[in-house]
This record gives structure tokens, C-alpha cells and sequence, in this order.
DNA sequence: AGATAGTATCTAAAAAATAGATGGTACGGG
DNA sequence: CCCGTACCATCTATTTTTTAGATACTATCT
């Protein structure tokens, strides 16, 4: 089977021609002779086996066959300048993709805008989200399998990572609002323990601080923690923002209690790894995550 | 700005020589000078401004942007590929695109297969299927805005359009498992009228042969219809495929009537214009949707 | 009919792609 | 450790392709 033997010139001229409406204008355009695209198209036709003009008329008129092979090529040399675009954000910025961990507890309103001006300012960069929970993130970044972490600190510190502080996520204690500790005024640790409460935990088992309860389920997201609180299956503990829709509604309620220290306030940093190269993208993600 | 100025060459001797894993075996598979390889992976780097190789080693390994590189010029050959397969099915069946325009009342099990089988006869065929309602099916053949319709058979015939019959899809009256139509036993047309029917209608007003009762709400879809009828809003005459799971579960009856001929089994046919040009695809469209 | 704008094609010149030869480097096996 | 092998860059000469310019012919408008 014959290969494609086309070029890209052609399929530029092929544009220009289309859209100049004639050879000749078509090569004053470019500022070459009008021969030249005479040969292109010529040469394109013969590389397809098909003609793409009408030229009984005075203008060139494009067969059906040729529109839809102008469709083709319009597709074809936008994935070209894709990846020249690609290219040159490599050479700029030596990267081609981003992988961002972010734990969904570090998130606020400044991410998904500044997500958005990333798409903008690095329009042929490829972008990865996912959202790990806790310690999942730090594990993620250490292990090189994300290049940037948002996570909510924990007790201990990160002495090989390198962080920025971002800011501080309000978390409040929430249950269904029927369950019998709505009742109970302001709580103490002793009168939760004595309910089920549902855990955001990552995929590593950990003593976390903040189980209080023996009675514990655990899940992976904090969205599916606020539901399995709205059916009733226990207390949980999650940012105010995400347990906000569930209040409005009716459905959860908000425990006053008289917890220890830290204030349910959880600082929330951005990680990286001391090792990384800290190219164009990095240094742009993070001085924008930090300063907005 | 500067134009992309690497060409499909370059990135399909990228390809070879990653496949093969070094320039000489490249050259060698390609029955080329090795220095030929040289050169076009040289120009490439200059073109898109980028190491693509380390060749410090006795082979030549990519470096991180040329592994993205090779990413994208994967993607782009395949386009390219594309263009070609566009370009030969236009070059051996006149054509790059097949409209069909379909009643869902004249589908049975044999389309969907067909599509398939479509598919993979003409990998590189564009094909839109859309489904009009009863007589709007002809009106879309006869614009040309569809080169090929399947439709239910109205009374009249198509004296400006070619058809082949196709076969027959058995019609059924439905209606709500608690309306009072239920009770009544076999219905003459008279008990029907006194009942809102749901009509399905095209776009086109039309006395549809059909209507049978004067309270009548109009829907375009076999599957509007059914829900409709569901719902309890009133009775409905549909193929017995679309009313089908609603009966099993128990949603749905249907009713005995004692209605004239035609019987309750409607010819569906396979139409399109006369003047049409009967290419590669049109055929086998024909012939397959008839033979099976 | 004449002026104008367009395309195909021919010829010659310029540019690019290719082959072949040469020198230098990495790597593995005696 | 050294030698043989396989590799790449680069140089030169040659072939092929692309380009420009000139010319002949056609369509269209006035």
C-alpha cells in the first residue's frame, strides 16, 4: 500500500488558495510566483488521485471532493500548530505536562480561576488533576507522581518536601439533623465518641488525630463523607465549604463543640519536592496559588 | 510569528529511527543513506527548537521533550493517515459523508449490525444519522438534506423518489395499566375516540390516517410518546419494540381493537432520489439494509 | 472586440534532499 | 587493556525538487 506521499505545503496552499479565491492571489499573498501554487495543488492532487478544482471558469471553484478535503486540512495543520505549539512550550518552559495533586480539603474559590489562567497563559501545556486525600498527597509528590501538591497539614512536617503556606480551611462537625446529638448542646470528646463517625482517610492507615470515635467508617472523599453524614450514618468532621449546600437544604447540622486546640482552622500548604526542577510552569503555579 | 516549517517527513523518520532505535537501522529499513536520518532529525530539532536525542551513548536515546514529541507526532501521522483514507473513499465512492435519515419506527435489530458492518467496509466514511418523524423522513431525502431515508409507509406513494421495501413493523395500541380503557374489552374506534390519543407527528401538519380521537396531543418521538402513555396523559399506537419493556414491567397494556385493515403490521421502506448517484456506498447501503 | 484577470506549461536557475566517504566515539569481548 | 564493531556528525558531489519568469491560452466584463 502507497504511503501518504502529501506534504504540509501543500495543504497550505490548498488553504490559501481556497481562501484568496485564486491561484494568483494566492501567490501574491505569499509572495511567490504563481506557478509555484499552480505545481502545489497540481502535485496534491496527484498525491490524493483526486481533483480539487474546477478550473473551467475564471476563479478556481473547489469540487465536493475538495471541500471536504479542505475540511481535512483545516483539522490536519491545526493538530500541526498543536504540535509546534507543544514544541515551544517545551523549549520555553521545559515541561509538557503538569501533574497536580490537590487534596480536596486545601481547595477554595482561588483554585479553578487559577486553573483557568494557567489553560491561558500556557495554552499548549498538558494539565493532570487529581484529588488524593491527606497523606496521599505528600506520597504522591515524594514518590515524583505528581509535580505539585495543595494539601492540609498534618501534625508532622514535611523535612523533605519543600511548601508554601496557602492558606487556612474552616472545618466544622456535621451530622444528619435528626441524630441524637443535635439534642445534646456543646459537645466534648467524650459524648462523640460515643457515636459512629465517618472519617476522611487516605489510602495509607494511619492513627489519625482526628478519629475521636472507636465507632469509625472511613471513606476517600469528602464529598462522600458529607452524603453518608445526610443518611444518617454518623458525625463526620469536613470543610465548611463543602457541607455548606447540605446546611442550606436542611439536612445536616452544625455540632458546637469545645475541642482542644488546633482551632478548626487547618492550614493548608502547597508542596513540592526539593529536587524539582523549578522551570516556567512551577514558578508560575506557585507564586499564582500564593499571591492570589 | 514564525510558521511550523517541519514536515511529515521529518516526523516519520522520528518515528523510525525511535522504532528501530538507531539512525543506521532507520537508514537501513528505509534503504537510505544513514546521513539522510542525520539530517532530518537535525532539521526537526532546528524546526521545532528542541534536543530531541542524547547522543553521547553508543545509541541514541530521547531525551523527555523528544519522548512528547513523539507523542504528538504519533498523533498527527495518524491524522494525516486520515486525510489519506478521506481522500481514497472520495476517490473510490464519490463520497465522504452518507446521511441517512431514519424513522425509528422503521428500525428493527438488522440497523444497528449494519451500521457496524458500514463502519468497518468504509473506515474513512463520515456518516450522520438523524431521525426524523414519518413524512419530514421523504422531506429530508427530497432536499437532500439525507441521501438515504428509512421510513414507515404512508398511503401515498413516492412518485419522485426510488424505494425498496424493506419489511414491516408491528404496530400495538398502548396505554396506562390503570385506565379505564383496560375494562372495556375489544375497542371499536369509537370507544378510542372518546380518549385523548398521543399522536406521534412530524413536523409537517398533516390529517395524519391515524388519528383517530379529537383530543389528540402531538409528540415527535416514538419514545415521547411511550412516556407520555406512561404518564396516564392518554393511548397510543407505537411498535410493539418500543412498548415492549414498558409491558414487561408492568407499566403498560395493550389494547385489542377491532380496527380496519391496514392490519397493525406497517411496511416500512428504504427510499431515495432518483437522481442520486448511485456510488460504492449508496450500493452496498442499498443492498445490505435489503439482503439481511 | 478589447482590456483584464486567471491558469497551464515550458525553461532555466536556485534550493534541498540524498548518497557515499571519512573521522571520531561508545561499548563489549577477548 | 586493547581491538573490532556499530554508531553518529560532517564534508563533498550529485541528483531531485522547488521556484521564478516568460509565454500562450481561456474566461469574463464592459
Amino acid at each position: 500500500m502507497e504511503q501518504n506521499r502529501f506534504t504540509l505545503d501543500q495543504l497550505r496552499a490548498l488553504l490559501i488558495v481556497v481562501e484568496k479565491g485564486s491561484f494568483s492571489a494566492a501567490a501574491r499573498h505569499l509572495g511567490k510566483a504563481q506557478s509555484v501554487l499552480s505545481h502545489h495543488i497540481q502535485n496534491l492532487e496527484i498525491d490524493l488521485d483526486i481533483i480539487l478544482f474546477d478550473r473551467s471558469g475564471r476563479y478556481p471553484t473547489l469540487t465536493p471532493a475538495g471541500e471536504a478535503v479542505v475540511e481535512q486540512a483545516k483539522f490536519l495543520l491545526q493538530q500541526a500548530d498543536h504540535l509546534s505549539g507543544v514544541a515551544k512550550s517545551l523549549q520555553e518552559y521545559q515541561r509538557e505536562k503538569l501533574v497536580i495533586a490537590a487534596d480536596e480539603m486545601a481547595l477554595d474559590g482561588r483554585f479553578d480561576p487559577s486553573m483557568l489562567a494557567l489553560s491561558q497563559t500556557f495554552p499548549h501545556l498538558s494539565v493532570e488533576i487529581c484529588h488524593p486525600v491527606l497523606k496521599d498527597v505528600a506520597t504522591m509528590v515524594r514518590e515524583g507522581r505528581a509535580d505539585i501538591g495543595l494539601t492540609v497539614q498534618m501534625s508532622d512536617v514535611y523535612d523533605d518536601l519543600a511548601f508554601a503556606r496557602l492558606g487556612a480551611t474552616k472545618m466544622v462537625v456535621i451530622v444528619e439533623t435528626g441524630h441524637a446529638l443535635t439534642e445534646l448542646g456543646t459537645l466534648d470528646t467524650i459524648a462523640l465518641a460515643r457515636y459512629r463517625q465517618v472519617l476522611v482517610s487516605g489510602t495509607i492507615q494511619e492513627n489519625s488525630p482526628w478519629q475521636l470515635s472507636p465507632l469509625c467508617w472511613r471513606v476517600s472523599s469528602i464529598w462522600g463523607a458529607v452524603e453518608l453524614a445526610k443518611a444518617g450514618v454518623g458525625w463526620t468532621i469536613v470543610p465548611a465549604f463543602a457541607a455548606k449546600d447540605g446546611i442550606a437544604q436542611g439536612k445536616l447540622a452544625v455540632l458546637t463543640t469545645k475541642l482542644d486546640p488546633p482551632e478548626w482552622e487547618l492550614p493548608s500548604d502547597l508542596i513540592w519536592r526539593h529536587d524539582a526542577r523549578i522551570d516556567g510552569v512551577m514558578e508560575w503555579v506557585i507564586n499564582r496559588l500564593c499571591s492570589v
